[in-house]
DNA sequence: TAGATTGTTAATCGATTAACAATC
DNA sequence: TAGATTGTTAATCGATTAACAATC
């Protein structure tokens, strides 16, 4: 997997071919062409074919791709086989919703702590993870190996986070706030902004064809 | 405002051009040349004229753009200037975090119902909504002139209430199922995967430069 | 071998950036 | 009026699609 430059649009489909690799792995389906796969996803076989062929060849002349290889490459390609450890910061209904949501720990995601400045949530367990008080964050963070900050707190306290955050040797942070966090480059931010979100979807209602 | 055909791409940047345009507001500030903006914003200026021009001119050649008036356009362009009534399928941790998250209403975005498969949640008050068995949501929909729907499930369900929704009257579907949805052309679909986003963060992660 | 389908190059399309005339 | 900055056209860049030779 040599990458040069792979372009964010690429990256952005590969999450979706993996969930379409894993049903067909679930049906037990072993090989599948570019074209069977662009029906199935609605998208050309050529931009499939394009979007493999960033990693290396996966596929075979005459054959297709291989279901399983092709799925274990794209999750090695993502990461998916390494582990990460991750805080929660911010214990309030988003962040117990993404602790509860445990599809993560199975790819890798392991919960390591809970944080909240709220003194009347600290010590609350979730998911059995006692609630700790943000104070020390930024101990735990370096005490754990923590890889990921999971940012679900309201936008004021999320920027000074950030800072604290950026202090430590955190290497990405999944934020939640409807804020653009002002990191330093080398801090991967992957950005949820579910009001950016629902707003889209509201352009499209009064758009409509 | 004439719509001709507006890309993905601009529309994707308009809720952030909003979000910023309310912070100059709040602060009082009530002028900005495309320029300013661009350094704020970290992108072109070039980008930030042709995206506003494509709903029509709205600044003035060596002033800039009125702060407030642009702000107001944008909301209307977004469709934030109507009021939406929603329900949200699913009464679990997500489907509750959304329902308090309450800044949604501000916009417009009304939550009249809260559905649920599990007759042990119904009954059960989620900021002051009761929420009812997902039986009902047929019929509610169609009384209550309900816009949207927050699929708020896990994919299996989600898929087969999808099918549902489309024989209401509904206009749009906010999907969190980590599933796509087959519904008709005529039925907005935005999708909120939060698994995607966080293998997208892994990958940066693990290719980091 | 013949048929199928990839990997890859070339063509097209669309989006972003640059430049500048129009105009406030 | 002179200066500033937009609106808009033209140039560039990048991403998608088409085509086909390579090869399993």
């Amino acid at each position: 997997m040599d990458d040069k430059n792979i372009s964010q649009a690429v990256i952005a489909r590969l999450p979706r071919y993996y969930r379409y690799l894993g049903d067909l792995k679930d049906k037990g389906i072993e090989r599948i062409s570019s074209q069977d796969l662009s029906k199935l996803m609605k998208v050309t076989a050529s931009q499939i074919r394009q979007d493999f062929n960033n990693f290396g060849g996966f596929g075979q002349q005459g054959y297709g791709y291989n279901v399983e290889y092709l799925y274990n490459e794209i999750a090695k390609i993502l990461g998916l086989n390494e582990k990460h450890n991750l805080v929660i910061i911010g214990a309030g209904n988003l962040g117990q919703a993404l602790a509860n949501y445990m599809n993560f720990e199975r790819r890798g995601f392991l919960i390591k702590g809970i944080f909240d400045n709220n003194q009347a949530l600290c010590g609350k367990e979730v998911r059995g993870i006692r609630v700790q008080h943000i104070d020390q964050l930024e101990h735990f963070i370096k005490e754990n190996a923590i890889d990921i900050a999971v940012l679900t707190i309201p936008k004021d306290g999320a920027v000074k986070t950030a800072e604290i955050l950026a202090g430590c040797d955190i290497k990405a942070i999944w934020n939640f706030a409807h804020v653009d966090l002002n990191v330093p480059e080398s801090i991967v931010v992957e950005n949820v902004h579910l009001s950016d979100s629902l707003m889209k979807l509201s352009y499209g209602i009064v758009n409509k064809k």
